[in-house]
DNA sequence: TTGTTATTGAGAATCAATTACAACAATAAT
DNA sequence: ATTATTGTTGTAATTGATTCTCAATAACAA
């Protein structure tokens, strides 16, 4: 719950200004691990009643994602889906190309191979994103079913 | 230049039809190992006198993603970005934020993580992406001179 | 050849994302 | 306090990528 003091800070050094639209947009962005996209979002705010214009919306993301608190995870269905990395750990993503489930999960040998491009002086690493395509068991399991069928 | 002909196998399997829009289309797909995105292409094939509409690229370029002698790099300024990947060896591409370079490099690791994944009886791991951000050597250095000057 | 059916090009439609602008609000300057 | 400056908002218009519609055409099998 301490992304939203963050992005303050990062609106003020900025010299930008915190907008009651901005803290509630941010403030729902921080309330859950979720991935998101901006129409998720949007409706979210909407359903409590908050009216806050789709343009705000995707203008506080950008500042978001410029400030470091919020990643671009993945683009799929025509859009880009996003999470929020403040006070979680780093993780991959596994997604199923047939039901679009997102498993999270984690492997050492992705930091390491982070850490060896950042020390070679060829390139300043700032960032990864590692995703694995696939099919995960609850579909795996349809399909053996259907073959045996 | 063999990817052309599994491409031709690839759509007499599915019952598809050879035109000589594809044809002309996938040639100058596999005539390069460059990354692409649509609007290079279709400008590629009109320098060359081609005249084949917009709409006939994507839908060529779909039906190559699903034959999987095409691929989906990465997406960038709002629209995707391919590479053939038949004849070449598998890669993972480093990203320059400041020049939108791109350098491709190869970890022993990475397919290390695809095994693994691949084994385990949780995920059928079909594919992966790999991408590293941050600034090339170009551009680290002008930022030093930046800070110097 | 002929019939069936996929494919084409042109343009319209869709949809995500950005932008222009006028009203408004916060801050700084006087 | 008053005024000037500048940032922010919502609305609507705009841009740009991609998909879709549809009538004309062409591939392929019989
Ligand atoms: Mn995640
Ligand atoms: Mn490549
Ligand atoms: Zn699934
Ligand atoms: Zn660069």
């Amino acid at each position: 719950m301490d992304g939203v003091r963050l992005f303050r800070d990062y609106v003020n050094e900025k010299g930008l200004r915190n907008t009651p639209e901005r803290e509630v947009i941010v403030r729902e962005v921080f309330s859950t691990h979720d991935h998101f996209d901006v129409d998720t979002l949007y409706l979210r705010l909407r359903n409590k009643k908050k009216n806050i214009s789709k343009a705000s919306v995707y203008r506080t993301i950008s500042l978001l994602i410029k400030s470091g608190l919020v990643k671009e995870v993945f683009f799929e269905d025509g859009h880009m889906h996003y999470e929020h990395v403040y006070g979680r750990d780093h993780h991959c993503h596994f997604r199923c190309i047939s039901c679009k489930k997102i498993i999270e999960f984690m492997e050492e040998e992705i930091i390491d191979i982070h850490r060896k491009f950042s020390k070679s002086s060829e390139f300043e690493v700032t960032g990864h994103r590692l995703e694995l395509f696939g099919y995960c068991r609850d579909c795996m399991e349809k399909e053996e079913k259907n073959k045996a069928g």
